[in-house]
DNA sequence: GGCCAGGACCTTA
DNA sequence: TAAGGTCATGGC
């Protein structure tokens, strides 16, 4: 895995209840908040709109409401501190990996027009090191779903099941004075099919409660799945009633670090038929593939919106 | 009013 | 093994 040695610059400050850093570094000019929280790997934050800065993306990981800022090549995160920083928000950004020789080792693995266009386009896009028990349940309700619809739902979920967040220091940084957490496994298992069902998640409450199931009874158990190869990951994750192939690779992609996870929605297969070799080889992308395909996916989006 | 959305499962042949 | 139907729901 590519290590960023690359000092980096952190300035702490503090205003009223509120404590945030400032970051510098050369990782932050591969970085755009505004490509990473809108091309679907992530659906719990929001722009808030009303910003001192360029771009401002809040909303809850990990239990906490945060809020990410952006001025040109200066990130600045709010409601944290280098400590938090340096424990949490840093691989959660992947601010711990250098993008430039990730983008290098997949233009060196495979040619094609279309990768150069991608990388171009969507540069600035990194994947998130996401909670992978939200990730399973989030992409489980992702099946047949659109994105405005899915953050709809991932939303009330947490407001029924979550635990409460005190986010009243935050409300300048678009939050309410009560968030709410992703539900744990063992709180969304014991809401039950129906209730599931009643929070708009459809055919898929029965998936949820599988997989909630499944996780707080220790029959998938999250932190072995790390060590385990991207194909036992995936087939582990596949054990999951309502997890088939895409959504278990948009797992170990999005959760568990496995970055050669490939996930094939209708989107990649469009892109695929329309711009590859009939019988490409998913491998020839390298173990970066799927960040690679993270930024197709971005790129035929943003062509379709675009136009 | 049919079609589509970061699909997966079940039935049928 | 492959193809086609089905599942909830909302936006267009």
């Amino acid at each position: 895995m590519q290590t960023n040695s690359c000092k980096e610059i952190i300035k702490s400050f503090s205003d009223n209840n509120l404590s945030y850093i400032k970051i510098t570094s050369p990782e932050i000019e591969l970085t755009d908040i505004s490509k990473i929280f809108s091309c679907g790997q992530s659906f719990r934050f929001e722009r808030y709109e009303h910003s001192r800065h360029e771009k401002e993306f809040c909303g809850v990981a990990y239990g906490k409401f945060v809020s990410f800022a952006q001025d040109d090549n200066e990130l600045y995160i709010y409601n944290t501190n280098e400590a938090e920083y340096l424990a949490l928000w840093q691989r959660y950004l992947a601010l711990d990996l250098t993008y430039n020789e990730i983008m290098q080792n997949i233009l060196e693995n495979i040619s094609y027009p279309v990768i150069n266009e991608a990388l171009n386009c969507g540069r600035g896009i990194r994947i998130l090191n996401q909670e992978p028990w939200e990730v399973i349940c989030s992409f489980i309700i992702s099946q047949n779903n659109n994105i405005p619809r899915i953050k709809k739902i991932i939303k009330a979920i947490s407001k029924a099941l979550g635990e409460k967040i005190d986010a009243g220091n935050m409300t300048s940084h678009g939050a309410s004075d009560v968030e709410f957490a992703f539900p744990t496994p063992s709180a969304t298992k014991n809401c039950g099919v129906s209730l599931l069902c009643d929070l708009k998640t459809g055919f898929r409450a029965k998936y949820i409660f599988d997989a909630a199931q499944k996780v707080a009874n220790g029959d998938i158990d999250i932190n072995q799945l790390y060590a385990l190869t991207t194909e036992q990951c995936i087939s582990e994750l596949c054990k999951i009633y309502g997890v088939g192939l895409k959504v278990a690779n948009c797992c170990a992609l999005f959760a568990f670090e496995k970055y050669d996870a490939f996930p094939v929605d209708v989107w990649i297969k469009r892109v695929l038929e329309k711009y590859f070799d009939e019988n490409v080889n998913i491998s020839a992308f390298g173990k970066y593939a799927g960040i690679a395909q993270q930024y197709l996916f971005y790129y035929e989006k943003y062509l379709q919106f675009n136009r």
